[in-house]
DNA sequence: AAACTTGTAACTAAATTAATTACATGATAT
DNA sequence: ATATCATGTAATTAATTTAGTTACAAGTTT
């Protein structure tokens, strides 16, 4: 089981777009550089428009970012492509045994414990912006 | 996406042995208790057995755990029962386009940092031992 | 030998992902 | 205004994963 690959191409749609911030962002552009299908990143960008990140209009070409890459942390970009449910990263077998003391008890014992373990990634991505990847990317061009 | 709720059996499953040690504790009793079938369980208890947290042995009825609850991490459940590969909690696209700033970089950048989200996750669950599960079922018993 | 258990393989149904195709709708330039 | 190009979105597909189910071989005990 895997986060579904929708959080990685969200982030690189996004620094993509502030990389050509001053040329047109289309989907197509989009598509060839992530490698995929334009109706994906469609899809996607749906989302991240959506959820405020980026300016998209029918009929006009090109995305747009509607804020600083320092203001969107990873987590607004997580959230906004929807690949984990609030405390859900980690299932819980439905229906055990309510005659058995561990069966009645098991969810709600390791509910909490899950819902923090969660907590605890989305805190780091919390912790990284998109200026940090952006950074990252750059520092990797002028090395490699 | 969830991570698959082998997790929270062999938790549910573990914890079951220790309560009923000094009965039998077979694939069917089990069953019953997490409300599945005895195979799954016994696939459940092969990865246990294969990661040295419990004991069984064919044709003999009944599992033991081979360490003190206080011994066994939640990690360790997770570990043996292989819902999350190691560094691949999160997916990342294939075959980005190279000629592409973003492209070419946009992995390099992230692995660590999903790596990262990830080792957070797992950390809460090492410092989780079954004992302090089993307490918390034994409290939910006393108060409920 | 009969009864019971674990170990395991094969098969199924359901859910999710990513890709693909197609097309309606909106905007623009000639 | 109409041809062109972009976004928005729905429908379909193949691949993967999960959990359940059935079946049976092999080991153990009485």
């Amino acid at each position: 089981m895997s986060i579904s690959s929708r959080f990685a191409v969200g982030i690189h749609i996004l620094t993509l777009i502030e990389f050509n911030k001053d040329g047109i962002t289309s989907s197509e552009f989009l598509a060839s550089s992530v490698n995929t299908n334009p109706a994906v990143i469609r899809k996607l960008m749906g989302m991240l428009k959506k959820a405020g990140l980026i300016e998209v209009h029918p009929g006009i070409a090109g995305a747009k970012l509607t804020m600083k890459l320092s203001d969107i942390t990873l987590f607004d970009v997580y959230k906004a492509v929807n690949v984990v449910q609030d405390k859900e990263l980690f299932s819980i077998h439905e229906n055990p045994q309510l005659n058995c003391p561990v069966g009645r008890n098991i969810q709600n014992t390791i509910e909490p414990i899950f819902a923090t373990a969660q907590g605890a990634m989305e805190k780091v991505l919390k912790n990284v912006t998109l200026e940090d990847v952006m950074n990252d990317i750059v520092a990797g061009e002028n090395i490699g």
